[in-house]
DNA sequence: ATGGTCGCGAGGCGA
């Protein structure tokens, strides 16, 4: 057996304490983090290590980051996604943003491809009479998605087990918003960016939770503001999607919030977690 | 309620 988790810390610095808590309960053997907001300089290496963890890290300042942690050996680290569309647009057709890492980790009785994705928010203020769809910051979502699907249909003939665990900040289904009717057309839940999840699943990732548990409601995100965690406001945007091949070795799925989301100083998301076989 | 609350880093941005 073997778990894996991902987890938006929302800075590993300031939620450390946190985090080395929740390792410890929890005891994941690979950990895929989002939003760092730090450069790799400044990670906790060693407080991790202590722990039991190896780390890979794409770091940047102040926003953004992904890690992996493992309790096994990382390798073949890769730090972004290839530009596989000269005309992504984005930095001059190179993504500066620390939102992809991905490694092979080896253990008893097999290996496995991890990436640790953090899709861009997407949302923000509008300019007067702007739609959310012709925003830059939408427009950018959309072409990571795209590009992150086109990366993922590359290596799918590779003869591996491969999850790809992050935070998506899309809703897919309407089960998976605490009021979609609200939400419809807003962030997080937006036509365009729910087709371009949709599309990664139909390329053949399995949404691991939803696999599980077809009609249970549970969300890992609560916003900060109005006190949406004690009202379960929240949605579930944070993902573990498993190739084919892995489909049949799901044991369980947890959104581990109890102990996590409620503490002081969390996260305003908590972890999501795969048992498999 | 065009608000609300965090984290970063030192004013405003991103989420």
């Amino acid at each position: 057996m073997i778990k894996i988790a991902t987890f938006n810390v929302n800075s590993v610095k300031a939620r450390l304490p946190r985090l080395l808590e929740w390792l410890k309960s929890s005891s994941p053997d690979i950990v895929c983090l989002q939003e760092l907001k730090c450069e790799e300089s400044a990670f906790p290496f060693e407080a991790l290590l202590d722990a039991g963890y190896n780390s890979a890290v794409f770091g940047q300042k102040t926003y953004n980051g992904v890690a992996i942690l493992s309790k096994y050996k990382i390798e073949d680290v890769a730090k972004g996604l290839p530009d596989l569309d000269a005309n992504s647009g984005i930095d001059g057709g190179e993504d500066l943003q620390a939102r992809y890492i991905e490694a092979v980790i080896s253990f008893k009785g097999g290996a496995l491809r991890i990436a640790s994705v953090y899709v861009p928010n997407g949302g923000g203020d509008l300019n007067e009479g702007e739609k959310v769809e012709d925003s830059k910051k939408f427009i950018y979502k959309i072409k990571f998605l795209q590009r992150l699907r086109a990366h993922i249909a590359n290596i799918s003939h590779y003869d591996e087990i491969q999850i790809f665990g992050g935070d998506y900040n899309v809703a897919c289904e309407t089960i998976d918003i605490f009021d979609p009717k609200k939400f419809d057309g807003q962030i997080l839940f937006h036509p365009q960016e729910r087709q371009k999840f949709r599309e990664i699943l139909n390329g053949g990732l399995i949404d691991s939770y939803r696999a599980k548990y077809p009609h249970n409601q549970a969300f890992s995100w609560w916003d900060y503001r109005g006190n949406s965690y004690a009202q379960n406001k929240g949605a579930r945007i944070d993902y573990l999607l498993i190739s084919p091949n892995c489909a049949d070795k799901i044991i369980d799925c947890d959104i581990e919030d109890k102990n996590v989301r409620d503490q002081e100083k969390a996260s305003d998301h908590c972890p999501v977690c795969l048992t498999i076989s």
